[in-house]
DNA sequence: ATAACCCATCGGATAATTCCGATGTATTTC
DNA sequence: GAAATACATCGGAATTATCCGATGGGTTAT
């Protein structure tokens, strides 16, 4: 992953209600939720909603999909891989031992 | 780690200046680098970039250390490992499937 | 003491983000 | 075809972030 996409990822999950919706779509996996029931969930305005949404969807973590009239919204795991690997990237090149508390908690699962 | 900080930690990632900041920081674990050195390699002025050092500190991502009359910032790993534990406890917690790949990769080291 | 050095904070200008209601564009239903 | 539904986009106002030079507080060297 390149600086410039971890960046567009930072920037989108660092705003309380973009994280809150990324959050629940993680949870909502791998159904997906419609627009409308994002935007009730937020309990902000359908416009305002639009543009947060909007910025998760060019990040990447976001990929829409048409029915119908509505719009079903999922998560992309690898968009959360990317940035965790892109994370983790620096101390993991030739420094084991700063990597290894890392691993050792996510192996929670 | 509680949203709030896992917030004001990807707040403080979602600036290039502060991202570079942490990923050069990592790369000099456990030496650290003066606040000097990394003003200088930011390429800001000193006072810019003291603001955004500041967000790194408060959020938890750097920890500072008086020496003389200069300041060794280092990284908190803590904090890192904080963070992607809390971006992949939703789908840790009861779904194992979507958490495999997450740590298939990370396992590089 | 005085000067030099390192860094934080202040004041203020510019740019970006965030929010909303109103309007536009498709799609479905009647 | 007309009305209704789902969502995006357009203006515009208010807030926040970002940047800088200047100043202040504390530490070391002369």
């Amino acid at each position: 992953m390149e600086t410039d996409a971890a960046l567009s990822i930072l920037t989108a999950l660092a705003h309380p209600t973009r994280l809150a919706t990324f959050r629940l779509l993680v949870q909502h996996e791998p159904d997906g939720l419609s627009t409308g029931q994002l935007v009730e969930a937020s309990g902000l305005s359908q416009s305002t909603f639009s543009t947060h949404l909007a910025v998760l969807v060019k990040a990447g973590l976001v990929v829409p999909e048409k029915r119908g009239r509505q719009q079903i919204q999922r998560v992309s795991i690898d968009a959360l891989r990317g940035l965790m690997l892109f994370l983790a990237k620096d101390c993991c090149e030739g420094r084991a031992e700063l990597c290894e508390p890392l691993l050792a908690e996510l192996a929670c699962c």
